[in-house]
DNA sequence: ACTCCTAAGATTGGATCCAGTATCGATTAT
DNA sequence: ATAATCGATACTGGATCCAATCTTAGGAGT
């Protein structure tokens, strides 16, 4: 019945927005701490003020953005007591769901994993740092859901939204996105043989990693 | 302008409303299931549908509400398995909280605390369920803003709202408003004595009973 | 009786317009 | 010159109106 067109677009222009805000904010166009200047932004997208409104009160909810009544929003500036915060959480969920996910783990959902790490090389190879940054987001979303706790899982999506645009500066660094390729595989490897403190300890460490990555990079900036 | 009922009127109507939803959903008047016709609602909270809507989205990013595109929003269905896994991911974060909290524990919080249990008891010889939930809100989230990790908080305070319409049922048991006076106290007394891990270990118990009763109430209904 | 189709009504989605508030610059008094 | 006040302007908040979509009732055809 519907037209198929060769771009997927939503079906409300409020989803649309919502997609077209959270690509400018994790690309970086928008940046953290700029005021969302809605007139502009509503003109830019072809829609009106409504639906843009509407799609950054999810944002709000996901923290991608603040809001102030009367003043507006803004792009949410993460200090980085919050970067670390976000970190302590995620660690507490993220290691449940990979606990209860090894459990549950089945051959072809290792092949799932396989190809998404495959993609994650491939993307590394061409140096295209978007598609590394998506391929890696579905490898650890991948696992994440085999623990068949989707409320568990959109949390930690949500998290991993609300960092992506501090998470970037980790891609950007060559050394980072080998030790990245590194991991995975190990990870790929612990998983086939149901090591599942292993496997966790060692996403652990992955992530720490990374927050000690951003920290680096942030620390002379926050320190103001 | 209308009549406001004694309670403070919030400076946007958006989240004036937001307020009114909240307390619709929580007590009940609108129950799990029911679709939310926006008109009839707007014109109950005198307001026009805008600031409805933008309140409804930010109710759907807190699980409260769902959302169909072009069909509207209903209050969320929390199935059994829904309301368990909630009570997961809150063990998670809850036992970091209180588990930091104590690390940071001053005497100055405890007098708060203790006003917080206070009026839990108060409220509770009143047989004012309404009033003992939020004072028993309170004495948790007191507890956990100890923490001193403000998304933590923000997070499970979330995770609460989800659940207020299922949570209210527990109070509806004179028992167990008995059993939760007692294990407040126990808790103080634990607290006083900086006992990390008894803590902890009190709390997940809180927790389960509350999750057991609801199970036990919802359990016939929700065998469909 | 059953199914499919059509059309009317109900409801949501979005655009435009107006009102309220905050921001910032100019003016005046000290 | 400086500080305070007032007013102009930009932006957000909300109401109303129109368009798009879903739902439902009714009727024609099999």
């Amino acid at each position: 019945m519907t037209s198929v067109e060769g771009r997927r677009r939503p079906p409300t222009a409020q989803q649309f927005v919502l997609g077209e805000l959270r690509r400018a904010i994790t690309t970086g166009r928008l940046r953290p701490g700029d005021p969302i200047r809605q007139e502009a932004l509503a003109e830019e997208f072809a829609v009106s003020r409504v639906p843009l409104r509407e799609a950054l009160k999810t944002l709000e909810g996901e923290g991608l953005v603040t809001y102030q009544a009367h003043r507006g929003y803004f792009v949410e500036q993460l200090s980085l007591d919050d970067l670390r915060e976000v970190y302590v959480i995620r660690d507490l969920l993220e290691g449940e769901a990979v606990r209860r996910a090894v459990q549950r783990l089945t051959d072809a959902g290792l092949d799932v994993l396989a190809q998404a790490q495959a993609d994650v090389e491939a993307a590394a190879a061409a140096a295209d740092v978007l598609a590394m940054a998506e391929a890696n987001r579905r490898f650890h979303m991948t696992i994440f859901e085999w623990s068949g706790l989707p409320r568990l899982v959109r949390l930690i999506r949500t998290l991993w939204d609300s960092t992506d645009a501090y998470r970037s500066m980790y891609y950007s660094d060559e050394l980072n996105r080998e030790r990245v390729i590194d991991e995975h595989r190990v990870t790929l490897d612990l998983l086939r043989r149901r090591d599942t403190e292993a496997v966790v300890a060692l996403l652990a460490a992955h992530r720490g990693h990374a927050v000690a990555a951003i920290e680096s990079v942030l620390r002379p900036v926050a320190g103001a």
